[in-house]
DNA sequence: ATTTAATGTGGCATCGTTACCACAGTGCGG
DNA sequence: CCGCACTGTGGTAACGATGCCACATTAAAT
């Protein structure tokens, strides 16, 4: 398969062709793309016509037995491969779906990135990416290539409203993922933020912390607020103080957070328990308690909401809240497949994915506490079921 | 933008819409999508000819300015947005390019991805991205799509030799990423494997290791090959023995390397230094010694070959080779466009990526030896320049 | 004044596929 | 024996964009 002569590969930076083929300079352009088989060319080397080749491929009206096992081997011999984008322009739809995504260069949308096309591939359809970089220039124009290749639906985890907005008013079915622009009504799926902060802060509250603070980068979507919200209300229904200075704002890259974090502690050293509210917080976060020489979770605890790998290969593990990434990747896709079935006609769908806890090493009780630290480790555990 | 109001959000698990839409029974198709304004309407709506409004779009051919602004403005009027799969198959050729690769899922691929999106974002081309999970089928079926769709060229990380030879067979431009099969002549990006692989063992060998196993995967690809070959002839330059029962063979999954160390550990419990050749292995590597309680680098050493977030955040650090894997996937997109353009007409162009060395804290000087650990930790530095 | 060039415009065929339609056989019941 | 349903086939017209070509107008050159 490849190669094991390293001396080969290594011959050369740049191997050039052996072939005879002409050299032509450079600038001018590439040579006329080989002619492919059209149906016509298959038409005849299976001697009958496109419309009953046609008929023979997809299966839709009469085709004699014969005349089909014809068809298939012709084509099969002569390499016909149909064209998607004739089929599109004449059934006016296709089997494309646009993927708009923020930034696949962070786990967690490379993962729902995963569970999309898995499962849309196997749904037959393809997948079309754009990342946006969060910016919303790019989200546009990314939403403006869906309408162009006619998409049959698209999968956003919006930044803005426009490209949303864009997209439902030409009529291309929409799922938002991992969070909802407002006042628009499309399919969606969402991760349960409240439930899930809620839970994982009543977790530290069992271990006795009562000055927790919570690192969050932005409260204008469902997802930063149902966070903050879920934090909230489990300090509520504790009976425990609500410090406004303790929930800590910040921009959404590590650096920052790193920085809020060590301003924050210089400040309020009698915080007992950091909960970052999503992966880049809590690596900020992770490396500034690091860096800070803090002993975890003796000195101080950490929690972040949104699981992804170096979260179990540090020591200690921190403990956090999955989202189920790949099922939420999964159920997106799932809701697209039965849009454009039809079968959910009439009404939109918002699903919400049930988070779990996962308890690491991260979290113990506050320091000085009488309890004795119970420490899990190692071996992370899930505490609740699947969702 | 998003909403504040989790109530709202919260309120309901599936929210059903309120509209005047009637219900329409599931099982039925979706209602006839909304039919969108052709260039026939646009060049109504500016009072002129498909073919002058198709001029002034394109910029080819004589436009007075007054149409041409005309045609502009009521494009933007009646949100035109121009078909691509006509386009496509009139003009034969798109600004399509299909991404092919292994596995979403792992940052490698992820961040791959990413730097090939990015410019071939900005180069204004499209991707239609397919994971084949390592399977040649999936591998295959991607391919096809890639024909159906008429790709302008595709760029692969190969599992197997059919998906690119049936590119390439068709005539589609192929850049094979990382790794390249053997035999088949196409434009590729690989890292220099032996180089790097040798660097970091000279480096180990600096600190005075002399049995230092190599934990490997496969050595049917140049990846595999080119890692094991740099180490070797790192050894033989330094002179030492090459072990062969050093050189432990592992499925690629994390949980194989963490059994084969494990293994390999009670084993040979002479070995001072383990150097996992890819990051799925390091990671099992990692975690073998973690469970089995050993002191790093102080029992023994760790390196990596491909740098993944991970590696930065847990302590010590591994110290591991970067393949610059954003420039990577940049690069193939480079190639990419330069293949479109025919500005590499003539000629395949195989480019290396220099890989560096970042040494972290995983790295130190073996057990019983007598120079004192100088160790660079904290703060993961480079020791070689940019590719 | 007449040719020639430059600027502009619209008609038309084409890309490859498919759905619709007309039509041709066959078998069967009345 | 005729009509009708059923099976099976091929012709044809679209889907939407575009580039070639013919043609029209004006400016410039002889």
């Amino acid at each position: 398969m490849g190669s094991r002569n390293r001396d080969i590969q290594w011959s050369a930076m740049v191997r050039r062709r052996e072939d005879g083929a002409e050299h032509r300079p450079s600038g001018t352009p590439p040579p006329k793309p080989r002619r492919r088989p059209t149906i016509q060319d298959l038409a005849r080397a299976a001697a009958t016509s496109p419309s009953t080749a046609s008929r023979a491929l997809s299966g839709n009206g009469y085709v004699a037995a014969d005349v089909r096992v014809r068809v298939l081997e012709a084509a099969e011999r002569i390499g016909y491969v149909p064209d998607i984008n004739a089929r599109t322009l004449r059934n006016r739809t296709s089997r494309a779906v646009g993927v708009l995504i923020s930034d696949l260069r962070n786990p967690f949308y490379a993962t729902l990135a995963a569970g999309i096309e898995q499962r849309l591939r196997s749904a037959g359809y393809h997948v079309i990416v754009v990342n946006n970089d969060g910016e919303e220039e790019a989200e546009v124009e990314g939403a403006r290539t869906f309408l162009a290749v006619r998409v049959s639906a698209a999968i956003v985890t919006p930044v803005s409203e426009r490209a949303v907005r864009m997209l439902m008013d030409d009529g291309v079915p929409v799922v938002q993922a991992d969070r909802m622009v407002d006042g628009l009504t499309s399919d969606g799926v969402l991760v349960d933020n409240v439930q899930g902060a809620r839970r994982i802060t009543e977790h530290l509250i069992g271990l006795g912390h009562t000055r927790i603070a919570l690192l969050i980068d932005e409260t204008d979507w469902t997802t930063g607020a149902g966070r903050l919200d879920g934090y909230r209300a489990a300090l509520r229904a504790a009976g425990l103080p609500m410090d406004p200075a303790l929930v800590v704002p910040t921009r959404f890259q590590p650096e920052a957070a790193r920085e809020a974090v060590t301003a924050l502690l210089a400040r309020r050293p009698d915080v007992t328990e950091l909960f970052a509210a999503t992966n880049m917080l809590a690596e900020g976060a992770f490396q500034a308690l690091q860096r800070g020489g803090r002993r975890v979770p003796e000195e101080i605890s950490l929690v972040a909401f949104d699981d992804v790998p170096w979260m179990s290969m540090v020591s200690p593990g921190v403990t956090t809240v999955d989202q189920h990434t790949d099922d939420l990747g999964r159920t997106c896709a799932q809701l697209v497949v039965d849009r454009i079935a039809g079968s959910s006609a009439g009404h939109t769908t918002v699903k919400y994915i049930e988070p779990s806890i996962i308890i690491r090493g991260s979290t113990g009780p506050p320091r000085g506490s009488t309890v004795p630290a119970a420490r899990p480790e190692p071996g992370p555990l899930t505490t609740s079921p699947p969702s």
